[in-house]
DNA sequence: GTAATCACG
DNA sequence: ACGTACGTGATTACT
């Protein structure tokens, strides 16, 4: 039979500062501790299969062991306050999955495991005592092994310390961890040892002696130099009281029977509420619990709709289309294809649900028009992507008031993803049923199949209907109205329609592209096999970095987490030593393009010879937009191989591409949000602002500025931006942090204004627990008041470039819709086919390029009048590199 | 699934 | 004394 003793506050501990700080509810609880602690202990009952399970945990207050000797001060530190309201909480899972705890006023965790395993194996079972903590080795022998937890990066590791294990590393028995905590000390555990013995001298007495006691008995005929045999002999009272601190006791009057620790069931109901307290979500889902199936919390999560019908006469559709038309607005979800829907509308008592088919309802398609006309407010999850299926059929896109899923990007942009599911959860205390409802139908799916779960639907479409409610009020609580309906929620159908566009590719060309960098990757391969004198697969890091510093003996600059790293940086500094670094960084370059950008750009371009990519409008913490399969927003422009690629995105015959950018849009807006009269001159004089910022920093004319100056403050302009550290600056200058200190004092002094706002921005953010965007975006930053330091500095970066980017992202995007409109109304037929954060590309016939390229700078310039002005740059040509 | 790397603003 | 730039996404290797 089997015991495992958990020392709680160990592996909380652990699990505390090794898994992501960030991890919290959404009202703010802290959960990484819990979410840790949870994982690890699911893992080792997996492993291990205990007969009987206990959790220890300390009382936090001098122990008896330390109160026997006078002279102790409790210099314990107080558990950080995100860990320390974590506790209580655990204890409650824990007790919810009836999991014997113990503690004990004035005794360690680590007395309670000695007297438990002791207990144990009294009645002859084994233990398993599992604690981060290397003070329990002593507790080992042949029934007792000590499971040694760390973990790192969200990643747990055990090892198993037998009798065995642990001779082969300290070479004596478990029980003499006592003898060499006597000599060395612990300061972790505030046990001196004897001053002047460390840990190597101690070990070498031990080796000659393994019990401290005989060691002074026979202290003559130590071998020891003299100097250590004077300190041993110094503190010989030292010794001897550190060797009862360090003895931990197996005595403690502990109500302890084996019987109370054996394995029950959990408390399922208690466990759920819990658990979906605590928004863990997967974890339910792992542990199988459910609210018995049932919409659970207080009270009644978001209201169900009583009255719902199948609509299957075209009669009742129009009459339907004729009551909405009439209504402030109604929620509704769409099946995929279009090919059902369900809508809701509010009644003075209650929800009311109409439900229509493709196959089930005459006039169906006149439904879909009628339904998304204007004069029908509609309110729905994503309507982006709604919007894409819509124009395939022809069916208009205006109408729309509210959208959910920006709702809940808007309130929480830091959480990445809005499912209708896990807003049930953290919204309503709810569980929605699960549904199919969002899976591509296809041959063996037909309607009948998905319309198993229209009650589904209906759920879905009842939160949709909540989800407004609430959301509706809190943003215009906290001020992001703007921010709604003025930008996020008008630019979806511009994005819808830039998605449907899509962007022309050369096809021929990046063939031939592709076969250029297929040789040249052969030759690097080859020439790389060569020099290093056999074959390896060059792009694993483990097997390039064996063969870099390992076979040929390069010194590894730098080293990752798990080995040497290989990062271009690391690689450019030695390429003077060895000849085949270069052709490994020319291998990487060329396997970048080709994978990525020839072969997965290729497998993207659609039968119209264009390219669709998806834009994410609620991804960002900061309000920027992003762009997948592909990214379009990170085709390569920096190295002239890479710029290559933009040759391949081209306009069709006898029409062009206009490309407009804002110039140094975040700095402009650095000097409009802080203020700063010298920053605000540079930009109403200066042609070049890094020279103009050099030349007032450096104090010389701008004719009179160097390369080095001007590089040196650019590379300032942009720290500052993202919050600045000299050590991050003399890393990427590639000077002394002296000297990078040196630039920033000197631009601090000139740019007072700037350093002014760095302050207030982080303070306001410290106050209000947010910063926020020239529009009233919102970023919350818990961080800043973590008490660590490094999530606090970077909640304080945050602070710093958040209103700066995010504004920048507010200001395109607003062009982005004046755009739109504005060649609409010009009657062009020019079309927007890509935004990249500060650049906007459009495609058009030839003969409109001139008013096009008018019309951009014109409608980007206009967005905003600021204390400079915003300057946007547009070109024609038929290739975006020609255009850029 | 995570880590390392590298492409962009 | 801490260990550092802000925001993204795709590919590859590896556990």
């Amino acid at each position: 039979m089997k015991l495992m003793a958990i020392d709680g506050n160990s592996i909380v501990n652990r699990a505390f500062y090794g898994v992501s700080q960030n991890l919290s509810t959404r009202d703010g609880l802290p959960t990484n501790a819990i979410f840790g602690f949870l994982n690890i202990l699911l893992k080792l009952l997996d492993e291990e299969k205990p007969d009987g399970l206990a959790v220890t945990f300390d009382m936090r207050a001098p122990t008896f062991r330390h109160l026997a000797y006078e002279g102790y001060k409790a210099q314990r530190k107080g558990m950080p306050e995100e860990l320390a309201a974590q506790m209580p909480v655990l204890k409650q899972v824990l007790d919810a999955m009836n999991i014997r705890r113990y503690e004990l006023a004035g005794w360690e965790a680590d007395d309670l495991l000695g007297t438990m395993s002791a207990a144990a194996a009294a009645q002859g079972w084994d233990t398993v005592v599992v604690t981060g903590d290397k003070d329990a080795l002593q507790l080992i022998d042949e029934h007792v092994t000590v499971k040694l937890v760390s973990t790192r990066m969200g990643q747990t590791t055990t090892r198993d310390m037998t009798p065995q294990a642990f001779r082969e590393q300290y070479g004596f028995d478990p029980i003499h961890m006592i003898d060499l905590k006597a000599l060395m000390g612990d300061a972790s555990d505030n046990i001196p040892g004897v001053k002047g013995i460390g840990e190597k001298t101690a070990m070498a007495l031990l080796a000659q002696c393994p019990d401290v006691k005989r060691l002074y008995a026979g202290l003559d005929q130590v071998e020891a130099k003299p100097a250590v045999r004077k300190k041993l002999e110094e503190g010989r009272e030292a010794a001897q009281m550190s060797y009862e601190l360090a003895t931990i006791h197996r005595d403690a009057p502990l109500d302890f029977r084996l019987e109370d620790t054996a394995r029950r069931p959990f408390d399922e109901p208690a466990l759920y509420q819990l658990l979906l307290r605590l928004e863990f979500a997967k974890l339910i889902d792992r542990l199988g619990l459910s609210g018995q199936g049932e919409v659970k919390g207080e009270q009644g999560g978001y209201g169900g709709v009583c009255e719902s019908e199948l609509v299957e006469s075209a009669d009742r559709a129009r009459q339907l289309l004729e009551l909405w038309r009439g209504r402030d607005h109604v929620s509704f979800l769409a099946l995929p294809e279009l090919r059902g829907m369900c809508v809701e509308w509010g009644d003075e008592q209650s929800g009311r649900a109409a439900v229509l088919l493709e196959d089930r309802l005459d006039g169906y398609q006149a439904f879909l028009q009628g339904f998304f006309s204007p004069q029908i407010k509609k309110v729905t999850h994503d309507c982006k992507g709604l919007m894409g299926q819509l124009l395939q059929a022809g069916l208009g896109l205006e109408g729309f008031v509210f959208d959910t899923a920006i709702g809940a990007y808007l309130l929480a942009p830091t959480d990445g993803s809005y499912e209708l599911e896990k807003l049930a959860v953290s919204q309503f205390n709810a569980e929605l049923p699960k549904a199919q409802l969002y899976q591509e139908p296809d041959a063996f799916s037909p309607l009948t199949d998905m319309t198993q779960s229209l009650g589904a639907l209906m759920s879905h479409t009842a939160l949709v209907e909540a989800l407004y409610q609430k959301q509706k009020g809190n943003i215009q609580a906290l001020g992001l109205e703007r921010a709604c309906y003025e930008i996020d929620l008008p630019l979806c159908p511009v994005l819808a329609r830039m998605e449907r566009a899509g962007f022309q590719v050369d096809r021929g060309a990046l063939a031939r592209f592709g076969e250029l960098l297929t040789d040249g990757i052969g030759r690097e391969q080859a020439a790389i096999y060569d020099l290093a004198g056999e074959q390896f697969n060059i792009l694993s890091t483990k097997q390039l970095g064996h063969i870099l510093f390992d076979k040929l003996g390069l010194p590894p600059v730098k080293r990752t987490k798990t080995g040497y790293s290989t990062s271009a940086e690391v690689l450019e500094k030695l390429a003077p030593r060895h000849e085949i670094v270069a052709h490994v960084l020319e291998y990487r370059q060329l396997t970048k393009l080709n994978s990525t950008y020839v072969e997965g750009l290729g497998k993207l371009i659609g039968p119209d010879g264009r390219i669709h990519t998806s834009f994410q409008n609620t991804v960002t913490a900061t309000g920027r937009l992003s762009s997948t399969e592909p990214n379009l927003q990170n085709i390569p422009v920096r190295t002239p191989l890479g710029a290559e690629m933009r040759t391949m995105f081209v306009a069709p015959e006898g029409r062009v591409l206009v490309d407009a950018d804002y110039a140094q849009i975040e700095l402009r807006l650095l000097a409009h949000i802080s203020g700063d009269q010298a920053l605000i001159a540079a930009f109403n004089q200066g042609v070049d602002v890094h020279t103009v910022t050099a030349s007032q920093v450096f104090g010389v004319a701008p004719d009179q500025v160097t390369g080095q100056m001007r590089r040196a403050a650019k590379a300032v302009n942009f720290g500052i931006v993202y919050g600045i550290s000299a050590f991050a600056l003399a890393d990427d200058l590639h000077v002394t942090m002296a000297q990078a200190k040196e630039y920033m004092d000197k631009y601090f002094a000139h740019y007072a204004g700037v350093r002014a706002y760095m302050d207030r921005v982080v303070e306001q953010g410290r106050a209000d627990g947010y910063v926020s965007t020239l529009y009233g975006r919102r970023r919350w930053l818990p961080e800043l008041k973590s008490s660590n330091f490094n999530t606090r500095s970077f909640g304080e970066r945050v602070a710093l470039n958040m209103p700066i980017q995010g504004t920048a992202a507010d200001i395109i995007k607003l062009a982005m819709l004046r755009v739109d409109a504005a060649l609409a109304a010009a009657g062009l037929e020019a079309r927007l086919v890509l935004q990249v954060h500060d650049e906007l590309i459009v495609e058009c016939p030839q003969e409109e390029a001139e008013q096009v390229k008018a019309l951009l700078e014109g409608e980007m310039e206009a967005v905003v009048q600021l204390a400079v002005p915003l300057v946007a740059q547009a070109k024609a040509g038929r290739t975006w590199a020609q255009a850029h």
